[in-house]
DNA sequence: GGTGCGTGTTACCGGTCAGTAACAACGGCA
DNA sequence: TGCCGTTGTTACTGACCGGTAACACGCACC
């Protein structure tokens, strides 16, 4: 029934133990960032999750709102890694901002996918979509923590500075996927450490 | 026919007087932009360009074909831009990067969505899709001149600057679309120019 | 007056899409 | 044993998709 647009046959991937709505939301996480969110189906999330596509729709009442649930979880995943910088390096912001910028070159090294709220944010072009004001939400939540980290880590333009490494980020993980890994999203790690230089040296 | 995503019916709007290849470009190119690439058929382009969709396949064979006809016009615009700096502000680099700054806060401020040819790299998942190396090719060109611009200005670090600037203007674009015209992205000319100043002083 | 090319029109193809209805089978639980 | 909530199965709808065939029309050029 659901085909991969490579053409192949689906295959199920996931926990088999876990319930039928955790499965779908991993399945459906992994589907739309591999191949874009209008680039599969239902029917082939359904499918590669290990059941079928009643079942997904009693658990999503649409697939507007599947896509809303993904965008959640990864929302949340990322909350985590958040409070794990703080957790690696308690009282030391400094060390704590270093682990971003690595993080986030470790990101682009890893996938080619960039990020998927910026690529839902892309590909999901109606104004009012509900998930539009989830994504907001977040990258502005994201933005401010790392403002407040810069703040902490005794820079006097934190504001700024914040700015531009969540822009640099965002551009290097958008690169990644229009001109390829040898890009300047490589540069990430070496580029950031010289601006994050910068501004503490101003 | 052909009905555009919000639900409201086409309206032709592009020069009548012109060929309908040329219509069917330029109106092509608007609704690929507005709506998503795999957000828009192509009856509704050709019904929108005032022609038919027998007409778009005589001159574009396939939609990809015309997906890629629409990014190389997208292209050779980028690159008569590009042209001008150097029109504008002969044997100046300098004050030619700062237009390039001037133009990319501009391009940002302008329009809500994007750069065309990274809003297709993220939708267009297909690794050997025929549009892939032209966006490469244009993104790695754009990077190349900005590298150029910065050396010939007396940066030192004139790759890394490029690089920078580069990420910077890409991820303001794509922010833009995520989290508004209040984000980030809004102070991409104050950021750039602080970077700049940076690279210049060290 | 003819000839051909570009264009318009209509109808169609097979496929995929999101979403729903009806019913059968399962599981635990009392 | 009977009950009930969850799941599986099959089949269906109506819409849209990219792409094509066949044919009629108009217009320039010779």
């Amino acid at each position: 029934m659901g085909k991969i647009p490579g053409g192949a046959e689906v295959a199920v991937s996931c926990c088999p133990t876990a319930r039928p709505r955790e499965r779908i939301l991993s399945t459906a996480r992994d589907l739309f960032r591999r191949y874009g969110i209008r680039g599969i189906g239902v029917d082939t999330i359904a499918e590669a999750a290990g059941t079928n596509k009643m079942t997904l729709y009693r658990h999503f009442g649409s697939k507007d709102d599947l896509v809303c649930e993904c965008l959640k979880t990864v929302a949340r995943e990322g909350s985590e890694i958040w409070d794990r910088f703080s957790v690696d390096h308690p009282g030391d912001p400094t060390a704590q901002l270093h682990q971003w910028v690595r993080y986030g070159a470790a990101c682009i090294a890893s996938d080619g996918r960039g990020c998927d709220l910026a690529n839902a944010a892309v590909e999901l072009t109606e104004p009012d979509h509900p998930a539009r004001r989830l994504i907001e939400d977040v990258k502005r939540d994201y933005r401010d923590r790392l403002a407040r980290l810069c703040a902490a880590a005794g820079v006097v333009q934190a504001e700024l500075l914040a700015d531009t490494l969540s822009l640099m980020l965002e551009g290097a993980r958008v690169s990644r996927q229009s001109v390829g890994v040898e890009g300047p999203s490589a540069r990430f790690l070496r580029m950031s450490e010289a601006v994050i230089a910068a501004f503490k040296g101003a």
